[in-house]
RNA sequence: GGGCGUGUAGCACAGCUGGAUAAUGCACCGGCCUCCUAAGCCGGAGAUCGCGGGUUCGAAUCCUGCCGCGCCCGCCA
């Protein structure tokens, strides 16, 4: 609890010099109490039984013997060698109600750039890849919450060779052709066939069997490794036959990614910085380093073993022909991002650490910064990897529809007084939110497998435990306006010192929401977010349990003030994190 | 083989810039709707923190060795 640790510091090192101590180690030792019915700030003791020659366990108790008070300490004690400090409930209420819960901290408001997403448009969107939008999404959302500018971008790849095998199959084969070779593959879900995503990956599907299989394949290999020639280098007339046929899909991409709320600010091609001229000269200037070395056939690259890089240290960025590669493409990217912002990140799978070393490595000896990288592991199928290419994919369309019907039967169970319209607007929210919220839910670097149960768990620990705590915030609102009728106007109150725990521990839980917030862009750790979150709305439960707002005729206005408090820091944590604002379900 | 990551209750997952009794959800056992939405609340049971060494007053956390799993090691994207 960073508010109350800047009130008390001063008392605490005041303390730990009257009784000979080294008050330089509070900074650091001075923490958020890990026993949390002990206080919310703890000093352990340890540390300071050399140099004074006693035990942590008396050093902790002349301690708290040496504690001036302050307005914001509700009471100290000495336990087991730590000096334990709580915050006053009265104070902290006082402090939450008049200035909110970001403690009127300095913030340095900065302009970020963050790139996610940007998945090859070569099929709909499929869970695999979700991971990547859905923490994207997350991690710009969070931004905006603490006050940041953020563009967010999706980088088109709209060249090389998935899109190629895409615009060579829409040209080459018929719907026949496509069946026939499908044949024997799970049939298209017929909801989505008049998505242009699920049409056009059957062509992709189609001419990667063929490719694999088929006895022309060295002529479709020629073929389509023309098409991926001319693209390198800027044909015009490539490039726009490949924007014809990877657009709608796109397209179809994008209204998936609409449907969990997640958006772009702006999309940027690979082809500009082909048709620009970026890449040759970046390539020129690359030519120039000292560290260039050159392979027999022309090839370039760069030594960045000479930088730290271990393993294969060469890193290619010209081939023998004098086309660019995809890193180098990337590396142009980037230094046009950092035209565009002074504070670059980017979503990840781990599979890029490597090419992120290398572009990140290639940008210093450049003389750019290198980008912030939020990586990740990939969401498999318990049968293994995910694969357009395969066929072994859930589709997110497939999973948001499964999970409105899910929540449909649990809304019409529990709420049969509903409408079917209603039930449909609960459902849709409630499923989207709930997919989100479980991929946020856990640290990006952990492997992650997708279970249709986990996907849609509905209860406590998820989305919709959220959900509820804010629409009985939301209901209280409804209710205390209708009491107050034609006169809207809040209560005034007093602060009552006595306090039920339900409410100490929601004013707790409040005055640490920036703490999180602070940490969790600083370290790019959405799920720690999702983490605080939920305590909140557990924290809501128990001042609901324990606070009647409405008792009778009257409406307690503190607790009032307070529900109010907690609902609109509920609100702007649910926007961050994806999860819809319900008023009722 | 090398690099990076990961291993915590039956399952899932938090904690990893060292600090007290390892947090939470599911599943399991028991209790709570004449009272602001029970998608909730209260209680119980369940953990050799992968294994071995080391550093420390103190190790899930740091170092080291081993084991399992994942990703990468293309003049592909």
């Amino acid at each position: 609890m960073e508010l109350l640790k800047t009130n008390v510091i001063s008392r605490v090192e005041a303390a730990l010099e009257a009784i000979g101590g080294d008050a330089d180690l509070v900074k650091s030792l001075l923490q958020p109490a890990r026993e949390a019915d002990q206080g919310d700030l703890t000093l352990p003791c340890f540390p300071f039984a050399k140099a004074l020659k006693k035990s942590p366990v008396s050093i902790a108790e002349e301690l708290r013997a040496a504690m001036e008070n302050h307005e914001s300490i509700g009471d100290i004690n000495a336990v087991n060698g730590y000096l334990n400090i709580r915050v006053n409930p009265v104070w902290l209420a006082n402090h939450l109600l008049s200035v909110g819960v970001d403690n009127g901290m300095e913030k340095a408001k900065r302009s970020v750039l963050i790139e996610h997403t940007s998945a090859n448009p070569n099929g709909p969107f499929h869970v695999g890849r979700a991971r990547n939008a859905i923490l994207g999404d997350t991690l710009v959302r969070l931004h905006r919450l603490w006050g940041n500018e953020v563009t967010a971008e999706y980088y088109v790849d709209d060249m090389g060779k998935q899109v190629a095998v895409l615009a060579w199959a829409l040209n080459a084969l018929s719907r026949d052709d496509v069946e026939a070779l499908l044949e024997g593959r799970e049939a298209p879900n017929p909801l989505w066939a008049s998505k242009p995503d699920h049409q056009r990956v059957r062509w992709y599907q189609a001419a990667q069997l063929l490719r694999k299989e088929s006895e022309q394949s060295p002529e479709i290999e020629k073929a389509i490794g023309a098409l991926v020639h001319a693209s390198e280098n800027g044909d015009e007339a490539v490039l726009e036959s490949f924007e014809a046929a990877y657009q709608p899909v796109l397209d179809g991409m994008l209204a998936t990614l609409g449907r969990l709320g997640i958006t772009y600010d702006r999309f940027t091609k690979e082809s500009v910085f082909v048709t620009n001229g970026d890449v040759a000269s970046l390539m020129d200037e690359l030519g120039a380093l000292a560290i260039n070395g050159h392979a027999e056939n022309g090839a370039q690259y760069l030594d960045l073993g000479e930088r730290g890089l271990k393993g294969k240290t060469e890193f290619f960025y010209r081939r023998g022909d004098g086309s660019s590669l995809y890193a180098t493409r990337d590396i142009a990217y980037h230094r046009w991002k950092w035209t565009q912002s002074n504070e670059l990140i980017n979503v990840l799978g781990e599979d890029h650490k490597l090419q992120a070393q290398q572009v990140g490595l290639t940008l210093e000896e450049l003389g750019e910064p290198r980008p912030e990288v939020m990586f990740y592991s990939f969401i498999k199928l318990p049968e293994g990897k995910m694969s357009t290419r395969q066929g072994n994919v859930v589709f997110m369309d497939d999973l948001l529809e499964e999970a409105k019907a899910q929540a449909a039967n649990v809304v019409s169970e529990r709420r049969p007084e509903y409408d079917e319209e209603s039930v449909a607007t609960i459902a849709e929210a409630v499923g989207t939110s709930a997919v989100r919220f479980n991929i946020v839910n856990v640290s990006p670097e952990k492997g992650f497998t997708f279970r249709w149960e986990d996907a849609l768990s509905f209860e406590a620990g998820s989305a919709p435990f959220v959900m509820y705590s804010h629409t009985r915030a939301c209901s209280i609102l409804r209710n205390v306006e209708q009491h107050l009728g034609a006169n809207p106007q809040a209560p005034e109150f007093t602060i009552d010192a006595n306090m039920p725990d339900g409410l100490i521990q929601l004013l707790r839980t409040l005055a640490v929401h920036d703490d999180c917030l602070e940490k969790v862009i600083r370290e790019h750790r959405p799920h720690l977010f999702a983490e605080y979150i939920l305590q909140l709305s557990n924290a809501y439960n128990g001042f609901y349990r324990d606070c009647h707002i409405l008792d009778g005729d009257e409406v307690n206005g503190f607790y009032f003030a307070v529900s109010e408090l907690a609902r609109s820091t509920l609100n702007s944590g649910m926007e961050a994190l994806g999860i819809q604002r319900l008023e009722t379900m």
